[in-house]
DNA sequence: GACCAGGCACATC
DNA sequence: GATGTGCATGGT
């Protein structure tokens, strides 16, 4: 196979985009159950209105396990609104919480030192959780090695030529993972420069490459594809 | 005023 | 199994 290749050139990708954007210190959260929360909130939504959403759950001293699970569910929603969907995400984040009581009283630490492939599955049980919510949690809350894959990961590793444009979610995370060492801090890192990148260049219609890292690379790809 | 954002579940064919 | 749709706010 030409595995070896291809690991180049994630790597090579990778220093690329470090190069240009440096440590992005992801993920952006003061504790683990922040983080834990923000990554149901983020779901298919810009981080800005995140962060309006975690400032209202700090204010209202909400932003804990207990107090956040005691919360009447009409109050959560009024402190998420600025996230979106606000509604659906108050019984996500209920779901998860009450997942972690069920199971593991209460406690994340607990809850990750569990087997980390069973924890996914379980995790993928809870109405609410999906693949990408799932590894988030599992690499930026419990600091298991898994390879978080999202929109970004997929319209530029395809532009690149990379991946299948239609690859499902396991596919894309299974060709990082057989090609990149399991490293949670690289993980952490890789992931965090690609949803860098992808605000800037990497808009759903037209891809912006002017002054992109991985510009050449890119640009050849649009341009193949345009022809 | 359209389009998009660090998804997910559910309905329908 | 693929494809479509609802969920909702805030920034460009």
């Amino acid at each position: 196979m030409h595995d070896k290749k291809i690991r180049k050139q994630l790597i090579s990708i990778y220093r690329a985009l470090f190069r240009a954007y440096g440590s992005q210190h992801w993920w952006p959260g003061e504790t683990p159950f922040e983080i834990l929360v923000g990554a149901v909130l983020t779901q298919n939504t810009s981080w800005t209105n995140v962060e309006k959403a975690i400032a209202n759950l700090k204010q209202e001293r909400v932003l804990t396990f207990p107090r956040m699970l005691n919360a009447a569910p009409g109050k959560l929603a009024l402190l998420i609104r600025p996230s979106g969907y606000f509604n659906i995400k108050t019984k996500r984040l209920r779901n998860l919480l009450l997942f972690i009581r069920t199971n593991y009283a209460d406690s994340l630490v607990r809850m990750f030192s569990t087997d980390p492939a069973r924890l996914r599955q379980q995790l993928l049980e809870v109405n609410g959780i999906g693949q990408e919510t799932a590894d988030s949690i599992l690499l930026y809350v419990g600091e298991k090695p898994f390879f978080v894959v999202d929109a970004y990961t997929k319209r530029i590793f395809s532009r690149l030529g990379l991946i299948a444009d239609n690859a499902d979610y396991r596919t894309v995370q299974r060709f990082f993972m057989n090609n990149l060492a399991k490293n949670v801090n690289f993980y952490n890192e890789y992931h965090a420069l690609i949803v860098r990148i992808g605000k800037d260049h990497c808009k759903k219609v037209k891809p912006l490459c002017g002054d992109c890292p991985i510009h050449a690379k890119c640009r050849k790809h649009v341009t193949d594809s345009e022809t």
